[in-house]
DNA sequence: TCTTGTCTACTTGTATACAAGTGTATCTGA
DNA sequence: TCAGATACACTTGTATACAAGTAGACAAGA
């Protein structure tokens, strides 16, 4: 498991939540493994009601499986909380950027296009990582300029499981398509056009092609 | 606060969970109401540990909002929160009405159809507090029927700030009005017929004006 | 060999003790 | 009378102790 540094100021739990689900996501802590609360609190320096609360919170988001008396798990990859995650993501998208290609103001374009920047920058430098936080706030950036930042924060909560399998995925989509798809739908946005916007939307996340069937034969133990 | 009985088998945590967020969503915890883990423990005949983890879930709704070392607090009603939250349902519910059409199988349309007996006979009986029951669990079929039930829960993490403005609501919805849309709906899944569902579930969420100045003006403190 | 019971080492669930910060009431001093 | 210091009662945050259940190792006995 990788532990990151603690922040300044990040309350115990915090730090444990967001170690945990870094780990999972990135694959460190692999599907079906088991996680001790003493073990994962003795690893972060702290004592175990903090990194349990964490586990609690995770465990909402069915990234984590907690047996009582017997133990808690990193979930399984589950096919079916996969695709809904992919159907979330695909229905609140669409149904945001249109909004957005309504409502947007200047403060908020202005964002996306720093953003923007940002991107283009770190794609000649060859930063996925970077790339990756930056696509990830472009998102963001959409719901804000549609003034539904809160829909954000819940969807990402249930795309956990859609990221965690892109990572295992063998299909790595070119950053450059990525950053391209970025930039036509602020246009679409800023010429307020919905239908062109909507199509982006489809178009984007169509890249993401996840082919099961081989995830499945290289890590059988991965799923459920 | 009422405090339910609790069930057989059922977790403290569990149990202050459910406790608190009846309380919160019927609005005997008014909002701005300062809860304190140490009160609520008591009342429960609880130690703090599982009524604070039950705090901290409903904190992740924003439903209940806690400062360090200060206090945790019902959240004020947020117009913002409260939009919002009709808006995911919107989304969401159109969404997944239509996917029903498409693929609901004869058990889930059987369990709608019981469901709709029950709603039936509860309205002639009269008895306002079951329906509800049978309402939510209705649209929870729907989510089923579609396959799609983890996206529900989400769904309805978010939808309490809008119910619980519904409580403080004048204008209440007839039953009868409700059951109605129900059975419409039912029979545009039954014959699949897309189109026609989703403008069911914009006439069904249009019910449901909630004349949000009446309600300032009635009670300026419990809004943000 | 197989079954069965027991012991042990683990797990999570809950209760309690302590740390650290906030706000208020009160006392002190001018 | 008023300003400011101070003690106190409260809060949540974290650490630790104990309760209760699970699973596996292992030995005793048929």
């Amino acid at each position: 498991m990788f532990v990151p540094d603690r922040q300044p100021k990040e309350s115990a739990r915090d730090f444990a939540f967001r170690t945990l689900k870094d780990n999972i996501v990135s694959l460190d802590l692999k599907p079906g493994t088991q996680i001790s609360e003493n073990e994962i609190a003795q690893v972060l320096g702290l004592s175990r009601t903090p990194v349990r609360e964490a586990i609690i919170d995770l465990s909402k988001a069915s990234i984590i499986e907690t047996v009582p008396q017997k133990g808690s798990y990193v979930s399984l990859i589950d096919q079916k909380m996969v695709d809904e995650a992919r159907f979330v993501r695909d229905v609140l998208d669409k149904a945001v950027i249109r909004l957005a290609c309504r409502v947007a103001d200047t403060e908020s374009l202005d964002a996306m296009e720093e953003n923007l920047h940002l991107q283009q920058f770190y794609l000649e430098k060859g930063d996925p990582k970077r790339l990756f936080t930056l696509d990830n706030e472009f998102h963001r950036l959409i719901y804000v300029a549609a003034d539904k930042e809160t829909t954000f924060e819940m969807r990402s909560s249930m795309l956990l499981h859609f990221d965690r399998v892109r990572r295992l995925s063998l299909s790595t989509v070119k950053d450059l398509k990525i950053v391209t798809d970025h930039q036509e739908m602020l246009s679409a946005i800023k010429s307020g056009d919905e239908e062109a916007a909507e199509a982006l939307v489809d178009k984007h996340l169509k890249r993401y092609k996840l082919d099961e069937p081989w995830m499945r034969e290289e890590h059988p133990e991965f799923f459920k």
